[in-house]
DNA sequence: CGCAATGAGTTTCATTATGAAACTTATCTA
DNA sequence: TAGATAAGTTTCATAATGAAACTCATTGCG
């Protein structure tokens, strides 16, 4: 399998967006530091990753400033791993994935776990809409893309 | 490599989103066809993906509901794969993706394309708010869980 | 109409990525 | 201090991927 084209020259930010983050992991582990976890093992117990996969795949989180590795204890060797800004900058797209898994991916009656504001127990949503905060939908959006003059090789 | 683990049983909506459309090339293929692509050598051309590659994609979008094969002309036998309904109900999980992209992966004058309403031109934006409509952050929201009394095995 | 070009795949084969398990240090904990 | 746990790394078998060649229908077009 030649390695796989980048897409980090892409001018669709989408696609540099799943460059960084689109691989089968990465983006449960993002799951998971949101959930509060830090540590290796929890993540590996967490989603029963095999221990290299997981190694390779934390290691890339913090190369791309997703995670932060920090020192678990003064001295020890023994890593924490740490969402950054830009990491918590996914919280978005977390909240976009499991809105449509709730939509589309349970039967009804079935039961899901939730996200709610922490003080007043309410249902998190999210909305596309424009600058001016009318929501729109997809029919109503449209890319622009950018002027081929623009563009570089 | 044994089969992948799959997340459909899992009680996180998020989790099973990603086990239906996390893999490397589904969501790229869903991005096209908001684009407007249907056709088999167009996604092709777009993505350089291998024809085999994107031949079991699609396969596997359209069995999971999010793409649906139409015959592109009467009788014919090539088909056209547009979004469903499912489908389009990706739109914020691509708005969520594109903007983390914008913010964190372009450098400062670098051009990427845009999302804007078709109408009025204006910036698309997407946020995340309560069920009253008050924006907030990831760190004033939590995971309620299922509880492990309602969890069958 | 007839033939070349294109579209939409499928098959085959080489290579890479992944997973499981065993192995290695380092760090806790009783 | 010894055994248990944490955090990896190495090794090996297997699955997923990519490229290229191949197939068969459809489309142009002269």
């Amino acid at each position: 399998m030649v390695k796989r084209r980048s897409l980090i020259s892409d001018y669709c930010p989408s696609a540099r967006a799943l460059d960084a983050i689109g691989d089968w992991w990465s983006l449960l582990i993002v799951r998971d530091a949101f959930d509060g976890m830090t540590r290796f093992s929890e993540f590996q117990k967490s989603l029963g990753i095999a221990r290299n996969i997981l190694s390779e795949r934390l290691r890339t989180l913090t190369a791309r400033g997703i995670l932060e590795a920090v020192p678990a204890t003064a001295g020890g060797t023994r890593q924490e791993y740490r969402l950054t800004t830009k990491g918590r900058d996914l919280f978005p797209v977390m909240v976009a994935l499991r809105q449509w898994g709730e939509q589309h991916l349970f039967g009804p009656g079935e039961k899901h776990s939730s996200l709610i504001e922490r003080d007043s127990g309410r249902k998190v949503t999210l909305t596309v809409q424009t600058e001016d905060g009318r929501p729109i939908g997809a029919d109503e959006a449209m890319i622009l893309k950018v002027p081929e003059a623009d563009v570089q090789d």
